[in-house]
RNA sequence: GCCCAGGUGGCGGAAUCGGUAGACGCAGCGGAUUCAAAAUCCGCCGCCGCAAGGUGUGGGGGUUCGAGUCCCCCCCUGGGCACCA
């Protein structure tokens, strides 16, 4: 675990008294009262400021951070999940003595509540603040040692002004530039879409046939950290690694060579970039995009080349519709000259290659490129060989695995590059380039530059005056924040703020001359990169102080892999800006990461006649004869899968009737023992009642117990076999759960522990005062073991076990664990066939001795003599004959 | 299409470093208790077989004394693909 200078400990081994203060022992119920006990333990936490984090204590920090939730309307069980599991963590390091830290906040900018507000007409402000309210109530009712005092929300000026105010040093600093970029456009409506809104190339409202279109937007440089955001993944051993392969591939970084064709009678060049320079030999044509200089010069006296271009405007701009289209294209009629041999090689515009990517052209070698040679295929261009792999033979006729194969080749019909293998011809030929002037190896990231502007209303405003004079100036920091209208309901056709004089219309803050304010407002990807850095200080009069450091980078972070790639990066990145303006001293915001796997729901919509779809939630969803129909009317929908919980699919399943129900512990408990954490979890509540049952028999277990009258935990003296054996499983239990928490971050095995520990428990017969004496040190270990998850009963358990004591860690006494025999499984030729008690110090020759005089083996080896025998000690002795 | 995961009884899952497959729980079945039911308690519960035994971790192949676990190929499901968050 990866530590600010000499602050902390390490967290394992760390066991001191809780700092939860003791709940106030109360008169045993026989029945178990989840209502009851829950709403006097949180009044108790909520009183005491038990989960208040200090900023000022001699304790080791824990910084216990869960990704905070958009305020959609109501908790899901992806956010119970989600939180259980931090708040799980949380509580075992206060256990343990750590001064804990876990917030929770609002990431309270974007798309729905505009939505919402075109459907409801009621302003995504109001919209936004009512649902904060709703779901803090339903995280209350969880039980999650929360620090509500440093709760946020990112739509507040307070919030939003120090992320306008690092805009304004970064734009000065050139970390953030303007340029041109392609959005989806509908036509109809006269607004720019989210990629989410684009169904199937049309408008989501409109039903308009999507086009691109270029508008200027304002980047983040993150291209700049490419190399720092890929080597700084190596510095997170506490990340799990399917995330940092996601990332590594997503910056994708590669080496290989730029290069040039000669456009002829011109000193023009068509730069491209390719990794695979030793197939230069075999270029046949020139692939191009669409919105390429050379396309739209071509396009200029070629009607249908200008039609073609036109029609590879059309659809969304989103890379898995690209990428999964049809691929087209058209010859340009121009032809470029290869750079060593100067032979004429057409130009195609093809709707495949992305302006925006590279060169914004691509050489095509069909021979050995997969979609290069489909593309040859389908309008007949050459195909030409230059790598041969020994034993294969080469065909035009289909593609075959090896033709892409850059490990095993070597060049053919190369002229002098025939013979060498790819990392030899690729510096023949980029040396060759470069003595021609015609090329240069270069590293190329497949990361592209972070557009921030979005056309929308609800998000922070970009502080950005635009003077016709003075051009794109930055609001000063004395004229922070710019603060953003709540009274306004957008309507879906464009960004409301443009028709807002109020807003729009400003001085210029550098001659003060009367300008426009910008109306663009940011990514809210931009919030939700440095808030976990806000909540150290959340009342600072400046983006961050020295708190900020003292509690960074978080200890846990835990949240959705769907994050993996997009939120992670963007925060990693954001993190390294903040360092580099002197905010925080780390370079990186998470020392561990723990990615929860979806919780899944299935999906049902109907479709009307414009092919606008209707979701609805599988709770108003029935199977009738195997047909799914709408509860309120019985007519049938369509079911569309099982995908994430979410808004726009309205597949979430709210865990409020099981709260009310069974409690909080109950939908803790089950949501912990449904699954591992980083496991997706198909959502169903059956099962439900086994939680439920459990802690009612914890709870009567413990009722039964107390009413013998107190007695102190076992510390020493004779004991049965079986309370011997029961003492040996409690403290095996108490190692594996803080292994199971601590390390695995696998609660369901851990309960699992608990419950095999309370049935033994239930097989200890006899009430003489040793008995009860191991019962009560049983119980107050289960107590404590399982606080973590179910908060609220152990509270109340605790204080009927050991009034007025707070609970704490149990420690493992190693001397329980000693066993004096072990059973070991015997095989023939791998097969079980028996098992075999031995002396645990028994050496291998002594187990195989035993093992070979087994009744076992002389019946299934038949007399025959052992080849090999192998001895796992303290698990097998495998005979081969 | 590309990148990353996952697939084990009727169901959720366990098996942590290649060493007893199915822990724990749900559902089901049988029994006790009850006038009856709920609740509770006890027992059974992968598949084939009377049994001995055989077989079994998405499918096919391989490595190994031994594979759910490692390697190769394939199928299916989920996540991401830069404007959902």
């Amino acid at each position: 675990m990866r530590r600010g200078p000499g602050r902390r400990h390490r967290a394992a081994g760390y066991n001191a008294a809780s700092r939860l203060p003791p709940f106030p022992a109360v008169d045993m119920q026989e029945k178990y009262q989840p209502q009851d006990i829950e709403r006097a333990a949180q009044t108790h936490w909520a009183e005491t400021g038990a989960h208040r984090a200090h900023d000022d204590s001699d304790k080791p920090r824990y910084y216990c951070l869960s990704m905070f939730p958009y305020p959609s309307g109501k908790l899901h069980m992806g956010h119970v999940r989600n939180y259980t599991i931090g708040d799980v963590l949380a509580r075992y390091h206060a256990m343990r003595g750590f001064n804990v830290m876990q917030p929770m906040g609002w990431d309270a900018f974007g798309l729905p509540a505009e939505n919402a507000a075109i459907a409801n007409g009621v302003p995504p402000a109001q919209w936004t603040y009512a649902n904060i309210d709703h779901m803090r109530s339903q995280l209350k009712a969880l039980g999650l040692a929360i620090d509500w005092d440093r709760e946020l929300a990112t739509c507040t000026p307070g919030y939003y002004r120090w992320e306008q105010w690092l805009f304004t040093r970064l734009f000065e600093k050139g970390v953030i530039y303007k340029k041109m970029a392609t959005v989806n456009w509908d036509p109809v409506d006269q607004t720019v879409l989210a990629n989410e809104q684009v169904i199937d190339g049309r408008g989501w409202r409109s039903g308009a046939l999507v086009e691109k279109r270029e508008i200027p937007m304002y980047f983040f440089r993150i291209t700049q950290y490419a190399d720092e955001l890929l080597s700084g993944l190596d510095t997170l051993p506490g990340w799990p690694e399917r995330v940092k392969t996601m990332q590594a591939n997503w910056i994708g970084k590669s080496t290989g060579v730029r290069l040039a064709f000669k456009v002829p009678a011109s000193d023009e060049l068509l730069w491209v970039f390719t990794t695979r320079a030793d197939t230069l030999m075999g270029v046949t044509f020139v692939a191009v995009a669409a919105e390429h200089p050379l396309a739209t010069r071509a396009a200029e006296n070629n009607p249908a080349l200008a039609a073609f271009i036109a029609e590879c405007k059309q659809g969304s701009v989103a890379e898995a519709d690209m990428a999964t289209m049809d691929k087209k294209g058209m010859d340009t009629g121009l032809k470029v000259l290869h750079p060593l041999t100067g032979e004429a090689v057409p130009v195609w515009v093809g709707n495949y290659v992305l302006m925006s990517y590279g060169e914004g052209a691509v050489m095509a070698v069909p021979a050995h490129d997969e979609r290069d040679f489909g593309f040859a295929q389908k309008y007949g261009l050459p195909i030409k060989q230059v790598i041969a792999v020994e034993g294969e033979a080469f065909t035009t006729d289909a593609w075959a695995e090896w033709y892409g194969d850059k490990q095993r080749g070597a060049c053919v019909n190369s002229g002098k590059y025939d013979g060498l293998g790819y990392e030899a011809a690729v510096n023949a030929i980029a040396t060759d380039l470069e003595a021609l002037g015609l090329g240069e190896k270069k590293t190329q990231f497949r990361l592209r530059d972070w557009g921030i502007s979005r056309q929308r209303y609800w998000g922070c405003p970009i502080p950005i005056v635009h003077c016709d004079a003075c051009g794109d100036v930055p609001v000063p920091a004395d004229q922070l924040p710019v603060v953003l209208p709540e009274d306004v309901v957008p309507d879906g056709a464009g960004n409301p703020l443009n028709k807002r004089a109020d807003f729009v219309n400003c001085a210029c803050p550098k001659c003060g001359q009367p300008a426009r304010r910008e109306t663009d407002t940011m990514d809210t990807f931009v919030e939700s990169s440095w808030y976990y850095a806000r909540y150290a200080c959340p009342d600072a009069g400046q983006m961050l102080d020295a708190r900020a450091n003292d509690w960074l980078p978080v200890d846990q972070y835990i949240g959705g892999i769907e994050h993996a790639i997009l939120h992670l990066l963007y925060a990693r990145f954001f993190h390294k800006l903040m360092r580099d303006e002197g905010l925080v001293a780390s370079d990186e915001p998470f020392a561990n990461l723990l990615t929860q796997g979806m919780v899944i729901a299935e999906t049902f919509y109907r479709e009307d006649a414009s092919g606008k779809k209707t979701w609805f939630n599988p709770a108003d969803v029935e199977l009738c004869d195997g047909v799914h129909v709408c509860k309120a009317d019985s007519q049938p929908v369509i079911h569309g899968g099982t995908e994430k919980m979410s808004k726009s699919k309205n597949n979430g399943v709210d865990p409020q009737a099981l709260i009310d129900q069974y409690g909080a512990d109950t939908a803790r408990l089950f949501t912990m023992f449904a699954a591992p954490p980083e496991q997706s979890l198909e959502w169903s509540d059956a099962g439900v009642e086994g939680a439920n049952r459990f802690l009612r028999r914890l709870w009567k277990t413990t009722y039964d117990h107390v009413q013998g009258g107190p007695v102190a935990a076992y510390a020493g003296g004779a004991l049965s076999d079986a309370a011997k054996a029961l003492r040996r499983q409690l403290h095996q239990t108490i190692q594996k759960v803080a292994d199971d928490i601590e390390r695995r971050k696998q609660f369901n095995t851990a309960i699992a522990a608990n419950m095999e520990l309370m049935n033994a428990l239930g097989r200890l017969d006899g009430d003489d005062a040793t008995t009860r004496a191991v019962r009560q040190e049983v119980l107050e270990g289960a107590v404590a073991m399982l606080a973590p998850i179910v908060p609220h009963i152990s509270e109340a358990l605790q204080a009927a076990l050991k009034p007025g004591v707070a609970m704490a860690w149990p420690a493992v006494d190693e001397v329980a664990l000693v066993q004096d025999e072990l059973e070991l499984v015997v095989q023939v030729n791998g097969k079980l066939r028996g098992q075999l008690r031995v002396p645990a110090a028994a050496d291998k020759a002594a187990i195989e001795a035993l093992a070979l005089a087994s009744e076992a083996v002389l019946k299934h080896t038949e007399g025959k003599p052992p080849k090999k025998v192998v001895v796992v000690p303290g698990r097998l002795v495998n005979i081969v004959v």
